[in-house]
DNA sequence: TGAATGTATAAGTATATTGTTATATAGTGA
DNA sequence: TCACTATATAACAATATACTTATACATTCA
């Protein structure tokens, strides 16, 4: 292995963030594309303030970013996290989760933001 | 990428499970070692029952398997499971715990398991 | 069989997590 | 500036988690 290792205190930290639904499936997501904090409303039917939560958390973790573009804000993976490789490699055990972008597309609910 | 692919929700709940301290350093003991529940008291300084639970949670999800030898229980990494190819990949990450199984050596405290 | 040892389970409590509603902040464009 | 849209934050409620103590179960050995 070539990557640095992780202490595994906050590697359990990393796990356990990861370890719901909604964030793992958005880090997913986030791994092929970038999204906006109304498409992942519109993705997972939540409310925003719990989208904006969860995305929070993971931001705080280093493991997103984010880029403000006009009113939107544009949340992208983090790949100058120490935690980037662990993330990479977990990301390759699931599903690609595309099909959520592109039916949101297909309802010309992604446009707003773009 | 050679190993099946995990549902999301499973692997959020196994991720879950990981994203505690004492659970994700038991899994990375068991990854070298096959370890009983006293020797996971010592190492962690915490009750039995304490650790006999966050155990049951590991094997429940068929990340650990037990085998019983006399009045002990070694508990050793399911190879077996589904997300074991997950599980590899993680502890990859994360340092080596031998220390502590062998500190506990130094101070006669693993002979009682053999 | 009974005492000792290793482990599991149950019940209760303290704390953490996640969602909700209400409200604040930030940017856009008329 | 004002209305509108996108997002964040605060406060609170519901639920989940992880510990504790007490007790049960399983195995060994005298």
């Amino acid at each position: 292995m070539s990557e640095a290792l992780i202490e595994i205190e906050n590697a359990a930290t990393i796990l356990k963030l990861l370890g719901d639904k909604t964030r793992l499936t958005m880090v997913k997501m986030l791994d092929s594309n970038d999204c906006c904090v109304c498409e992942f409303v519109e993705v997972f039917k939540a409310s925003q303030p719990a989208i904006s939560q969860h995305i929070r958390k993971l931001k705080d973790a280093g493991i997103v970013k984010e880029t403000r573009r006009g009113q939107w804000i544009i949340y992208s993976l983090n790949k100058n996290s120490d935690y980037y490789p662990l993330v990479q490699n977990l990301l390759q055990h699931l599903p690609n989760q595309d099909y959520r972008i592109i039916e949101l597309e297909a309802q010309g609910l992604r446009i707003s933001c773009e």
